[in-house]
Parts: structure tokens; C-alpha cells; sequence
DNA sequence: CGACCTTTGAAGCGG
DNA sequence: CCGCTTCAAAGGTCG
């Protein structure tokens, strides 16, 4: 059984058990608590890109100290969700009803897992059980998975891991900076580590030894950071490998570390061998979350061949493309265009792009979200997964983008020719999504996604809009006059996650990009709009929600820069700023107000939040 | 069997 | 510079 957080008392775990949920609208109140912390993290967004990347120069010391959740238990409340799991109840206007059951799946399971904190205490990672969860082949059915409880490494950290932690960090040696962010605290304990992690069960098969790509192997660009020489430092130690499988299973970050000795991408056996400290190496899920990227059974064109022979995850070739290999046979006969399509393919494999922060954390977690929710459709999964995003710590998705931003290292020196343009016209030959696009442009349109003033004034007077909705960006409308808040994101309750970050009153956080992020996060609510009048209950959930508690990670920014460990989490994520940028407090209400909530009920409820308020 | 759905983020393209 | 579009993963669903 893949469930292990039962143990942890960790109310997720209580999947199949559930117990039938209440109203939708206590869930969605629940959710709102979560808005603050969203609303947090979106303002940190940015800074947390920026600090990875900027992290690589910097090395700061402060991993440890922070630690996010940790202090915010939030009380675990008994999740219960429905055993029985309803297929989305299939309908006359598929779409709509399909639209609405996923929505309410979302919401239902949502709601659930919601109530109970996704990461109670933060404690644990869910490693998925890897035994061939990458591969396109897919021979293994998501829910075949299974998952590992991994604590989060800062969360453990302790007086006396502390120290063993510092005594990792001297040892390291000079890593690169570019690798490995110091800031982001991802170090991982060896004792934390589950002794069944998932790596084991690689399959040895995926790797076969071979030699780097010739252009990675010789260097690393010194410039981008990533980088080749040697760094035992780099391959941790700790990483949860069963001896025997150590040697096939490769590093997660195999393909970016070099280990001393060994080939820079030693899959195989190298990557365990040495300690692996840094932060890359983070948590096992992590890096497992990486190492997924690279399948081994996609065969890579030349320079894109691992080290180990191993092509680079992102490589697909036609053939192995998708599970349905034998499906490309079908496929052949359907014309000669596809026969030369193949071959141009395989002369032009198909690199894929490199996983975003958010692709990586949906990843890890669906197989998790799956188990807990009893849901299968990737549809509803998703948008879970959009809101447990939203709910992540600044910590926890700072993680995510560090993978990100390695990866996407990793795939330019793998790829450095290779743009996503490229597939950009693959697709076009292949012509993909096309209705889709026109879909959402439809969609994009209606108030249903509501944009602050999109909503307020509609498309057609944009130039009333204010300027940061144009750009997609926060509504400093919506957010200055609280009270001239139209509505929300009315409707959907899926966008309770969502909550607009604080910002407004910070632009300065140079979240470039990923001020956007945010605010689109924000309009997810596409699904549910369709029922109906959210609009005018947003109203009052924007009192409600104003009058909400700060999210917990309020604290985590108030104790950051109030406390110790700003250090070097702060410095590299900016805590500071983000904490400053809510000082007023003001801005916790704004966010409210996006944040969705379409029930009336929802309201006040969500105490959780407010204890971890009481903090200050 | 392929496209769609859904999510966020990154990147490309065009104005 | 800005906005829009496409793609990345994933699996059920529909045509």
C-alpha cells in the first residue's frame, strides 16, 4: 500500500477512510486560510526565483534557520473525504458538467485535504515510488506508485542537526555556487531519510553507464553555473538508496553532478557514492522528482546522450515517445507523413521542455493527491494541486524553482541549441491543441475569470482597467480600495487558494516574472464559473476575509525578520521584503478579497490561521 | 486514437 | 515592453 503518512498521524494520510464531507462551503472556507498563505507566497514568488538564481553567487550560511512551517502546526484536522469516490458525473453538456464535476471533485477533495494542512508541521514529502513512474511507458498505473514519507529537511532540523548540518556545509567543498543555492534549505538529513526511499526502486535498466555528452563533459560552463568538476560535495550521502540498488540508480542531479573521479553524469553508480550535502541534493523527492525527468528508456540522439548513454528525460523520441509505442506502428500506416515526420524527428529528436517549479511539484505530489483524494482525473488533480501550490511555503516552493531553474541548467548545457521554439513547430506540424486554444480564449473572455477589473469593467473598457490588469499583473485597484473589490474570482471556489498576493504595495519585489505567476494564479477559477453567481457573494467573503487572520506564513515572515533565521534563507528568498511588504497588514485583506470564496458561509471560519496569527 | 481538460511557469512571438 | 500563445505532466473522458 503506498500510504505511509497513516503513521504520521498526518490526516492527508486518512485516505480512504473518509468520512463524508460536510458542505462545500465549509471546505472552501478552509481554503480561504490558505489564501493568506498564498497570497505570502505569491508575493515571495518572485523573490524566490530571483534569490535562486541569485543564491548560486551567494552562499550564505543561513540554510538552517529557517524553518518555515515548523512552528505553524496547523492543527491537524481530521481530513475526511468521501470514500466513495464519484466519477464526475457525466452529462448532457459534457463539457459544462464535466467542467462542474471536476470542479466539484477539486473542491470536494480540495476542501478535504484542505482542512487538514497539506503539510501539517511540513513534515513530509511524498516520494513517489519510482519504479517507473517516468516513463512514458507508463507500465506502472499512477496509483501503482508508491510513496514514501520523507520529512522535510528543515523541519527536522534540530539543535543537533544543526550542527551536523554545518559540519556538512564546511565540508563541502567550494560547491558551485550556481548548483547549489545555500539559501534554499533543502539539505537532507540522512536519519530523516525513509529507508525504503523511493530511489530503490529505480529500475536498473533506465541506466546503463556511459559517457557524458562530450559537451558537458569536458565543462561545465563556468558561467552558468553548472558545474562539472568534481564535487563530491555534491553527491550526497545521505541519499536513501538500498545498497544494492545504489549503484544502478542514478543521481537525481546526476546529469549536473559531477562526482570526483567518476563521469560527470554517472548515473549509475557514482552519484550515490559521494555525499551529496548540498542543496541540490536536497530531499530525496526532489531529486527523484529530477531524476524522473530522466527516463531511461528514451533513447537520446547523439549529443544528446547522457554520459551514461542515458538520453536526457526531456528527450523523446518518436518511437518512445509516448507509451503507445505500439501505437506509432498503427500510427506509420496512418500516412507517409508521418513516416517522413519520423524521420525528420528522429533525425530532430523531440526535446522536451524542461519542467517548470510547478510541473516538478505535481510530479512529486499528484500520486499523493491522487491516493488521498481517490481522484483520478488529472483535470481536478490539477487544479488540488494549483491550490496546495498556492499553499506551499515560501521554503517549499522555493525548492521547487531551484529544481526548476537546475533544470532548465541542466537542459541548456544538455540542449544548448534547442529553444522551445522548436516544439512550438513540432506542434504546429503535429497541430495539437487547437481547439483548446480557442476554448480558453472563449473562456478568457468571460467574466469567469475574473480579473479584478476585468471584471469590474469588462474587455471592452480596458482603458478603464488599471494598468497592472492589463498586464495581467495585481489589480491595484481591486487591492487599494478594498472595499471597491467587484468580485472575486467569484467563481470559483477553486480560486480560494488563489488569494492575490499582498502586493500591490510592493512592487518593488523584482518579481519580474514572476509577478505574473501570481496574478494568474489567481484567475484560475475558470472551472467553476460556470454555475454561477459567485460574483455577488464575493462581497462578503471580502469582509470575511478581510477581517481573516494572516496566513501562517505571516509568521514565518514576521519570525523571519523578527527572528534569527533570516539568515540565509531570508536573505536569498527576501524574506524581509516580503514581510516588510505586508507589514501593513492592510494588504492581507486585499488578498482576501480575491480570494474566492464563493460561499457566503465561508466567511470566517478558519481558525487555524488566526492561531498561527496569535504568534506575533 | 487523438484531443481535451486542468494547473503554473517558462519561453517565444508579434505588435 | 506588453500581451498572447504554446508547451511541459498526467490520466480520465469524449468524439
Amino acid at each position: 500500500m503506498p500510504q505511509l503518512n497513516g503513521g504520521g498521524g498526518d490526516d492527508l494520510g486518512a485516505n480512504d477512510e473518509m468520512i463524508s464531507f460536510k458542505d462545500e462551503g465549509e471546505q472552501e472556507e478552509k481554503i480561504s486560510e490558505n489564501s493568506s498563505a498564498e497570497r505570502d507566497l505569491a508575493d515571495v514568488k518572485s523573490s524566490l526565483v530571483n534569490e535562486s538564481e541569485t543564491n548560486q553567487n551567494s552562499s550564505s550560511d543561513s540554510e538552517l534557520t529557517v524553518l518555515p512551517l515548523c512552528c505553524v502546526q496547523r492543527s491537524a484536522v481530521s481530513l475526511h473525504l468521501k470514500a466513495e469516490r464519484r466519477p464526475p458525473p457525466r452529462a448532457e453538456t459534457f463539457r459544462d458538467k464535466t467542467r462542474e464535476s471536476l470542479e466539484e471533485a477539486a473542491k470536494r477533495q480540495d476542501g478535504g485535504l484542505f482542512k487538514s494542512p497539506p503539510y501539517p508541521g511540513y513534515p513530509f514529502i511524498m516520494i513517489p515510488d519510482l519504479t517507473s513512474p517516468y516513463l512514458s511507458n507508463g507500465s506502472l498505473s499512477p496509483t501503482a506508485r508508491t510513496y514514501l514519507q520523507m520529512k522535510w529537511p528543515l523541519l527536522d532540523v534540530q539543535a543537533g542537526s544543526l550542527q551536523s548540518r554545518q559540519a556538512l556545509k564546511d565540508a563541502r567543498s567550494p560547491s558551485p555556487a550556481h548548483i547549489v543555492s545555500n539559501k534554499v534549505p533543502v539539505v537532507q538529513h540522512p536519519h530523516h531519510v525513509h529507508p525504503l526511499t523511493p530511489l530503490i526502486t529505480y529500475s536498473n535498466e533506465h541506466f546503463t553507464p556511459g559517457n557524458p555528452p562530450p559537451h558537458l563533459q569536458t565543462d561545465v560552463d563556468p558561467k552558468t553555473g553548472i558545474p562539472r568538476p568534481p564535487h563530491p560535495s555534491d553527491i550526497s550521502p545521505y541519499y536513501p538508496l538500498s545498497p544494492g540498488t545504489v549503484g544502478q540508480i542514478p543521481h537525481p542531479l546526476g546529469w549536473l553532478v559531477p562526482q570526483q573521479g567518476q563521469p560527470v553524469y554517472p548515473i549509475t553508480t557514482g552519484g550515490f557514492r559521494h555525499p551529496y550535502p548540498t542543496a541540490l541534493t536536497v530531499n530525496a523527492s526532489m531529486s527523484s522528482l529530477l531524476s524522473s525527468r530522466f527516463p531511461p528508456h528514451m533513447v537520446p540522439p547523439h549529443h544528446s546522450l547522457h554520459t551514461t548513454g542515458i538520453p536526457h528525460p526531456a528527450i523523446v523520441t518518436p518511437n518512445v515517445k509516448q507509451e503507445s509505442s505500439h501505437s506509432d506502428i498503427s500510427t506509420l500506416n496512418s500516412s507517409k507523413h508521418q513516416d517522413q515526420k519520423k524521420e525528420d524527428e528522429k533525425k530532430k529528436p523531440h526535446i522536451k521542455k524542461p519542467l517548470n517549479a510547478f510541473m516538478l511539484y505535481m510530479k512529486e505530489m499528484r500520486a499523493k493527491v491522487v491516493a488521498e483524494c481517490t481522484l483520478k482525473e488529472s483535470a481536478a488533480i490539477n487544479q488540488i494541486l494549483g491550490r496546495r501550490w498556492h499553499a506551499l511555503s515560501r521554503e517549499e516552493q522555493a525548492k521547487y524553482y531551484e529544481l526548476a531553474r537546475k533544470e532548465r541548467q541542466l537542459h541548456m548545457q544538455l540542449y544548448p541549441g534547442w529553444s522551445a521554439r522548436d516544439n512550438y513547430a513540432a506542434n504546429q506540424q503535429g497541430k495539437k491543441k487547437k481547439r483548446k486554444r480557442e476554448k480558453q480564449q472563449a473562456d478568457g473572455n468571460d467574466a469567469n475569470t475574473p480579473k479584478k477589473c476585468r471584471a469590474l469593467f469588462g474587455l471592452d473598457q480596458l482603458s478603464l482597467w488599471c494598468k497592472p490588469c492589463r498586464r495581467k499583473k495585481k489589480c491595484i485597484r481591486y487591492i487599494q480600495g478594498e472595499g471597491s473589490c467587484v468580485s472575486p474570482p467569484s467563481s470559483d471556489g477553486s480560486l480560494l487558494e488563489s488569494p492575490p498576493s499582498s502586493p500591490s504595495m510592493v512592487p518593488n519585489s523584482p518579481p519580474s516574472k514572476e509577478s505574473k505567476p501570481q496574478t494568474e494564479q489567481m484567475q484560475p477559477l475558470s472551472l467553476t464559473m460556470k454555475s454561477g453567481p459567485l460574483v455577488s457573494s464575493s462581497h462578503h467573503q471580502h469582509h470575511h476575509l478581510s477581517m481573516a487572520p494572516p496566513p501562517p506564513l505571516a509568521l514565518l515572515d514576521n519570525s523571519g525578520a523578527g527572528k534569527t533565521h533570516g539568515p540565509a534563507h531570508n536573505g536569498s528568498l527576501d524574506p524581509s521584503d516580503v514581510s516588510s511588504s505586508r507589514p501593513s497588514g492592510s494588504a492581507q485583506p486585499a488578498s482576501a478579497c480575491n480570494s474566492h470564496s464563493l460561499l457566503p458561509s465561508s466567511a470566517p471560519t478558519q481558525p487555524l490561521s488566526l492561531v498561527t496569527k496569535s504568534i506575533d
